[in-house]
This record gives C-alpha cells, structure tokens and sequence, in this order.
RNA sequence: GCGAAAGUGGCGGAAUUGGCAGACGCGCUGGACUUAGGAUCCAGUGGCCCAAAGCCGUGUGGGUUCGAGUCCCACCUUUCGCACCA
C-alpha cells in the first residue's frame, strides 16, 4: 500500500535508454524452435511424479485463429508454465474436434473434401499454437475424424447399446430444414438451430438416442460434489436438468376403461382441481373426443397444433377446446371437465395436468378465457393482503388484513402462489390448517395409502438425440438386416470406416446414403443381404470421452488404459469457454458415469476444476442496412464513424469474422512480438470476464517488457556489488507471495501488475546506480514472469550467463520474515476522519502505537480539550480516537 | 415472468475478515532527448480550488457501525441463463 502523501523525489533519475533494443521477433521463433525440439511439453504418463492433467477444450477445426481465442490457449499455456515450475508432472495435450458440419458445407460450396479441409485447418492451427509460444505434448494429439478414434466412438456405442443404453425411437423431433438433419433439444435455442439459425421444425422420426435420463439424478445429486465449478455452470446444469418432487395422481375417467395419471407439483391444491388439461398429442385423446361435439374441428386444431413449432405454439396464447368428457377429482369426488389445452407439453410429466386456478398462473389465464371454476384452497399465512386482489375490493377489507376467502374469486387478477410456509392450506379437509410444504407431505402420504398414486420425481431432461443425417461424423455401427432386423455390428469389425469417395451434391440428404459401397452390407448373424445405418453420431459423442483417450493415445486394443486412466484422471483443470456449460458439460459428465458403470474408471466426475474464460469484444461498424462494415472502410467525423456519406452504427460484440472485428494475432506479432499479446491479453481484464479489446492498450504491455529487457542489459553490464537493497528484496518476496497466491487463483490480471509494480521498484533501484546486488531480485522478475513471457524471459535468462530454461528452473519461494516491513505505518482517525499517520518500528504492539500516537503533536491537536470516549486499535493498520 | 451476476475516474480495472478508495495499465497534460516523429525517457493526472488548507466523492434512497465500495432493507440500471416443465 500506498502513503497518500506522495514522496517528491529532488532529482528523478534520468533514463538512460539501453544500447540494446527490445526486439521480440528476432528472439521468438528461435525459442520456439528450440522447445520444439527439446519437445519440452512431452510427458511419460507411466513416470512416477506428483501428477497434474490440465486441459484446454479441444476446438473444432475452423481454421484461423484471432486473439480472442487466444486469450483461452494463452491463459491456459501461463497456468501449464506455472505448474510446470512448480514441480509438478503436468499433462498438456492437445486435439481437434475434428468432425462437423462446416467441413461439409465448405466441401459442397467448394468442392474441397471435408477432410483435407479439416487437416489443412489443424495444420494452420498448429502452427499459429507454436507462434502464441504455447507448450502442448503433441505426441499425443488426436483427431476425431481418425479411424483410430472414432471405432472407438463405435465401441462405446455398442457398449451403451447393449446396455440399454442406446436405442432407436420414434418422438417428435427437432428438425433444422437449413441443415437437413435433425438437432438435440440442447442445440435448439429460442426455436432455432444454434448453429445457422433457421426456425426448427418439430417432426416426427425415428432417430437414435442415448438414454441420458437414466442417469438424471445422478447427474443432478453429482453437482454438488463439484467444489471447484464456477456456481454459475452447477447452476445451468441443474435448472437444465430440472429436478422437480412431486406426485402422479390418477384420475378416475367414467368415458374410460383406465385412469389418467397427472403429475404435480403441488399435490397440496388437488381440492382446489376444477379441470384437467391434456397435451394435444395424450394418447387417450382419440377415444376421448371420439363422439364429441364439434370433432372435426377438435380434430384439425390438435393437427395445427402438433404441426407447430414449440415457438409458435408458445406464441400463439393458451387455447383449448373441450372433450365433453369429465374426470373425478379423487378427493372432492366433483366431476371435473376434461380440456385439451396447447400449453401443455406431451413430453413432461404424463402430459395431463390437474387445472389449480387459483394457485397456478397459467391454470388461472385458461380458466379466465374459458370461464371454467377457480377455487382458492391456499391462504396467506401472515394475514398480509393478498396482492392479487385488486385494492378496494372487499377482500382487503377485511379484519387485520386477513383476505376474506369466500370473496368471489373471479376478483383475482392472478394466482396466488405461495410454495413455503408463507401459504397455509385451506378448504382442503384432512390437510386444513397446515403450511405448503406440510401439506404436501401429508397430501402424498393419503395418495400413497388410498392407491391413487405416490410421490415421484420428475426431470426436465429428455433423452440426447445422436443421429444426425449428416457425412462428415462417426457412422453409427448397426445394420437394417432384412431377416434379422436391427443388428449391431460386432466388435472385430469395428471400425466401420467413413468411405471418402462419396458425392457432395448439396441438399438433397446424406452422401452416405447415395454411397451403395457404404449402404450395402453383409448380416453377421445369418449371412443375408443387410442395409447399413447412414445416421451419423453428434459430435458431442466425439468430444464425450476424449480427455479420456489422451493418456494413452495410441492404444489399439482399448479404448483407453484403465490403470493410468485412473492415475490421471479426472482432469485437475479444465478450462473452456462457458458456451459449453450445458452441452459438452453434460454429456461428458453422462458419458464418464456410463464408463464408471462399465467398471473402465473409478471415477464418476471427470473434471474436477472448471474455468471459463470470457469472452473478448471489439467494436464493430454496421451500416444502415445492418451489414457489417470493415473497419478500413470507416471514417471518423465528429466522433462519429461514416462511410462515405452514410453513418454508421458502432457495437461492441464478440470478435468474430462474420461481424469484421478480429484482430488477427499475426499482425500483432509482427509488431510487438507474442510476448507482448500474453502479456496484454490476461492483463486486460479478470480472465473469466468479457474483455474489450483495445489496441491502444497493447502498448502498455510492450512498453513493459521493453523496460524488463532494458533492465536486464543494464543489470548484465552493471558495476561491482554494494550493500544490499533491502527495499528490493522486501518487494521481491512479497510480489513472489502475491503472484504466487494470484497464479493459483486465476488473477493474471493482478498477477501481472504486481510484477509491474516490482519491476518499477527494481528499475528505480537499478537507475539509482544498483548492480550486481539487485541481480538475484532480476533474476526472479523473470522466473515470476515467465509464464506471461516466455520468450523475452528464456533470452533475458540466458544473457544474463543462466544455463537451461527458465522453465526448467524452480518456481520461487517467497520468505516470509524477508517480507515484513522495517516500519508500519499507522493512519490516525479522529472521529473516523483520518488526521495523520504515525510511523512506528515493526512488529507494532498496541501500547508502542498508541503512545506513537499521542505523542504526535498534529494528533494532540484534534484531541486536547476533548474528552476521549474510545480508542480503536486495528492492528497494523490504524489507530481511531473517538472523542466527544 | 423465474433464476443468477454486476454497477468504482475519460477508459480497462485494483482494494483478505468492514479499516488510508482509485493499485497497475491505457488515455490525457507538461517536460526531456531529437532535424523530426514516436509505439522512447521523466513528471503530473478523481472532483471543487491558482495553490494550500479544507470539503465532496464507489448507481439512487434509507439503515447498522467509531468507521461502509464492502454488511442489511427498498429502488433503479445493465448483462447472462431458463422460459408455458404443472
């Protein structure tokens, strides 16, 4: 910390600039070079050391790379070095996402093979990973589009298969018309594709799908085990999942020879159940409304109704029409009118409901439009008024503001719903009287011992769609035999390999299904003709166990190796972006619970750490069409940018290519060398927020290191040794303890400016004529610096006559008896208003202070002839007189 | 609508448990070195004030406390996630 009053210096040292120039791009390639060489990241999976597997998300192959990737492999290269230094036997590998539909797009619009397409793209990606000056062992790098990988996205397939776990089903489906295949509802984001955009159509198919509901409430219970995710993510993951309690109840229905079961949350208002509503699509609606009035046109509204998408239907209001037929509620014995209603989702619960107006908004809004009955069977239990009643109406006249409950209820301009002990349950016989959660309990417990139904849980999660219809994919390995029907493909004939000589035409479905080759098979089983699936797998399947392979790579005869599987996993730190939160997150975490079951692991989570890096954004120009606009076509005037004659609009987004706002690294690199792009991008902002690019901004970084570099020139030709710089090595093991405690939690951004703080405190010291003494402080700058500048650090370490690199050297210790003060200064209040400071030696004993303090003539000042009616001691840090 | 996070100089952002607000950097201002220029060096930089002293300052309004950016209540704003999940 700081004293406000600022020391002014009598003659500020003069720089004298260095003989030597900062000159980034003449040192950077020669060191990636030479770790290259000493292939400095490659690791023994089977040497014994105290292990650590960091891992970056592997990335599909688009092709170049800007700097706001960057700011992912960077961050994630500092905290390798880092651990590296530490001692620790770290893992970092590196593979590629390699399947997708781009590949396949740029095959149709280019005639390039999906293929030499991807391999081109990881080629460039590599070498622009060497250029950033990032660390991966690549010799266990792996491709998903591989054979050697993807059979054994084929065997995992049939191992789920057999399980159970995989099946083929018929259900409505997300179908993308742009993309020609259908999509998991995770990829479906408000109505559309999330990777084109176009409206998602809802269709009937039959499609593969892993049974991931299974395993809902362990992913769900899983979440808590997850110490180190960010709360945000657990948080995604679990209203994604969306565990709910509650009960099934039937229903008795006179017009049939079954029950309907509903499911409900709140079992608690079943005596205030005036209707039911049924999803369009409930497989009794047939025999239902088989003689009802008005059938033809109950009939064509269920049909535009299951022919809409889930975002019209949502916008089209609630609407419903009535069978004609009734239930009986179980417990009033009423009979209830039984309604179809288009907000009700066939695919949650029974997809029936029992209609509680009065406690349920969307219940209440049907009930208004159709005048059906409201019953109010929760009241308030604070005898507050009850909100929804409108002010002046009777209901809030009443005696200490309890609600009036036999007011009429159509008064009510919403649900009341209360959920916890702040609702108390009413006109509800054996449950009168008690609070929600109570009620509950007992309502379930009467359900259960009468037969009617019982408690249950219910998910939100449906079960992942994995067939795509798309070429560039792993093929899933069953075959459509004519005599045996459905046929997984055995073991030994895996892989089933993807056929490169296919036709890209276009729109018209899957290549593979035009590819006889592929198409026609052979039964294992009884030797017939047989038809080959052509779905492909989701890429997620691919990207669900990965971390998993990179220990053992190469492994020909399994999927991975259990026994060092096992000693590496789960990952110790994983880091991604948070656009994954849900998506990879959750399939990885399905995946690695199905591999557990199997026995092949020990563990259930695979990543125990998790960190998103944020996002970096830049402004970007729109004109008024809303095109985006290059940023060389654009003018400034007045502060605002044009071009030509027409203004355009200024917003900072997301960088990407399609909004024209990249910075692409190696122009940056070219200038200010890679060192200064590390340095500045987890300097810019806290590493997990968005950051806003700022070309400006770079300079500070440059200027830093060329500073760092100076220093070094002059500490190599400096003078004889003098007496220790005692200030200087009291900073140098507190920035140690700071970056240290900084790099372990992620606060590069702090991180880096304490070592910019040590580094002006160092130069002062060097400018002021300082030397040899200040080398063993330098020296340390630069270990502490090198995992945000690794190459100006291995050049600085050599110069100064250090044999090795600096990564192979220890990361520093700090001694903490070094980095106390020689003196404390305490700041004096007065009536909390800070009056001075008093200086004494450390350590600082409370009496030592206090008689400091009031030996202090400025202090007696704002004290004498005041009565003193307390002293607040804050050790170390100040002294408060409270007087009257 | 429900859920979560966040509001600090011209800007990005600092500030363990409440204890000297604005570290570090950009920008800006002045100076140095330069034929010149700067992505070089030095100094200054929250506001009011010529300056000092002093006063005011962490979205708004209250509260707790000797003391609040930090804790509590209400409100406003922004961002993100989910979105008829019964």
């Amino acid at each position: 910390m700081r004293l406000r009053t600022r020391e002014r210096r009598e003659n500020p040292p003069v720089y004298t600039p260095a003989p030597m120039q900062y000159r980034p791009t003449e040192i950077e390639p020669k060191w990636q070079q030479r770790w290259a060489e000493a292939r400095v990241a490659e690791i023994d999976v089977t040497a014994p050391g105290d292990k650590l597997y960091m891992l970056n998300m592997f990335p599909y192959p688009s092709g170049d790379l800007h700097v706001g990737h960057g700011r992912n492999y960077i961050l994630g290269d500092a905290v390798y070095r880092f651990f590296r230094m530490q001692g620790r036997a770290a893992l970092n590998p590196m593979g590629w996402d390699a399947f997708g539909l781009p590949a396949e797009n740029a095959a149709i619009k280019r005639g390039i093979h999906p293929r030499g397409w991807t391999l081109g793209n990881i080629e460039r990606m590599k070498a622009q990973f060497a250029r950033w000056g990032i660390l991966y062992d690549w010799s266990k790098e792996i491709a998903s589009c591989e054979p050697e990988y993807y059979r054994w996205n084929q065997w995992l397939f049939l191992q789920l298969y057999k399980r159970g776990l995989a099946y083929r089903g018929t259900a409505p489906v997300n179908w993308c018309p742009q993309d020609q295949t259908v999509l998991a509802n995770e990829q479906v984001i408000d109505g559309r594709c999330d990777r084109c955009g176009a409206l998602v159509e809802q269709r009937e198919l039959s499609q593969w799908f892993l049974k991931i509901t299974e395993y809902a409430d362990r992913l769900d219970a899983g979440l808590d085990t997850l110490e180190h995710w960010p709360e945000k993510v657990k948080l995604m993951q679990r209203n994604w999942i969306g565990r709910s309690l509650g009960a099934d109840v039937e229903f008795q229905v006179p017009a049939l020879d079954h029950p309907i079961r509903i499911f409900t949350t709140r079992p608690d208002t079943i005596f205030g159940a005036t209707f039911m509503v049924l999803a369009p699509e409930h497989p009794d609606v047939p025999a239902l409304i088989e003689n009802a009035d008005g059938r033809e046109e109950i009939e064509a509204w269920i049909t535009t109704v299951r022919n809409q998408s889930a975002l019209e239907r949502q916008e089209s209001g609630k609407e419903g029409r009535f069978t004609g037929k009734t239930a009986i509620n179980p417990f009033t014995n009423e009979e209830i009118p039984i309604w179809l209603g288009n907000f009700v989702l066939p695919q949650y619960g029974t997809g029936a409901i029992m209609s509680v107006p009065a406690h349920d908004q969307r219940d209440f809004e049907f009930a208004r439009q159709y005048g059906l009955p409201i019953r109010i069977v929760v009241k308030p239990s604070g005898g507050q008024a009850i909100p929804p009643v409108p002010p002046g109406s009777q209901a809030n006249e009443g005696q200490a503001g309890l609600p009036d409950l036999h007011v009429d209820p159509n008064d009510m301009t919403e649900a009341f719903t209360f959920k916890d002990e702040s609702g108390i349950a009413v006109n509800s016989g054996p449950i009168d009287g008690l609070p929600v959660p109570k009620a509950i309990e007992k309502i379930i417990s009467i359900i259960e011992e009468r037969g009617l139904g019982k408690g249950t849980v219910r998910y939100r999660l449906r079960d992942w769609l994995i067939s795509r219809q798309r070429y560039w994919g792993t093929p899933i390995p069953m075959l459509y035999c004519e005599k045996d029907g459905l046929v997984p493909v055995r073991e030994e004939d895996l892989p089933i390999a993807l056929p490169l000589d296919v036709p890209f035409t276009g729109r018209e479905g899957n290549p593979l299904a035009k590819t006889p080759e592929f198409v026609n098979a052979t039964c294992h089983q009884c030797g017939g003709p047989a038809r080959r699936e052509t779905d492909t797998m989701d890429t997620f399947v691919d990207s669900s166990w990965y971390f998993l392979r990179f220990v053992t790579p190469r492994n020909e005869e399994k999927i991975f190796d259990s026994d060092v599987a096992n000693r590496w996993l789960p990952v110790d730190q994983y880091i991604g972006g948070i656009e994954h939160a849900i998506l990879h997150l959750l399939y990885a975490r399905f995946i690695t619970r199905t591999l557990h079951d199997m026995g092949l692991i020990g563990f259930e989570e695979p990543f125990t750490r998790l960190f998103n890096q944020g996002v970096i954004t830049k402004e970007g120009y729109k004109d008024p069409n809303g095109a985006w606009v290059s940023p060389s076509e654009v003018e400034w005037r007045d502060e605002k940018p044009y071009r030509g004659d027409e203004q355009l609009t200024a917003e900072v987004t997301k960088m990407s290519k399609s909004r024209l706002n990249v910075v692409p690294p190696d122009e940056l690199i070219a200038k200010f060398g890679a060192d200064t792009e590390r340095v500045y991008t987890l300097f810019i902002a806290p590493p997990e927020k968005e950051a806003a690019w700022s070309d400006e901004g770079v300079i500070g970084a440059y200027r830093f290191l060329g500073r760092v570099w100076h220093m070094g020139v002059a500490i190599k030709d400096g003078g004889a040794a003098s007496a220790e710089n005692k200030a200087v090595i009291r900073k140098m093991h507190q920035t140690i303890d700071a970056v240290t405690t900084r790099m372990e939690r992620f606060e590069f951004n702090t991180a880096i400016s304490a070592l910019m703080e040590f580094s002006n405190a160092l130069g002062e010291a060097v400018h002021a004529g300082g030397g040899a003494e200040l080398r063993a402080a330098y020296e340390t700058l630069l270990q502490l610096l090198h995992p945000f500048a690794p190459h100006a650090t291995e050049e600085l370490w050599e110069m100064l006559g250090n044999v090795g690199f600096v990564l192979t050297s220890k990361w520093p210790v700090a001694n903490r008896a070094l980095m106390q003060e020689d003196t404390v200064v305490i700041a004096v209040q007065v009536n909390g208003k800070l009056r001075g400071q008093v200086e004494v030696p450390a350590p600082a004993d409370e009496k030592t202070v206090m008689d400091a303090v009031f030996a202090n003539d400025k202090i007696q000042a704002w004290v004498t002839g005041k009565e003193i009616v307390k002293k607040i001691y804050v050790p170390n840090k100040l002294v408060n007189v409270v007087v009257k």
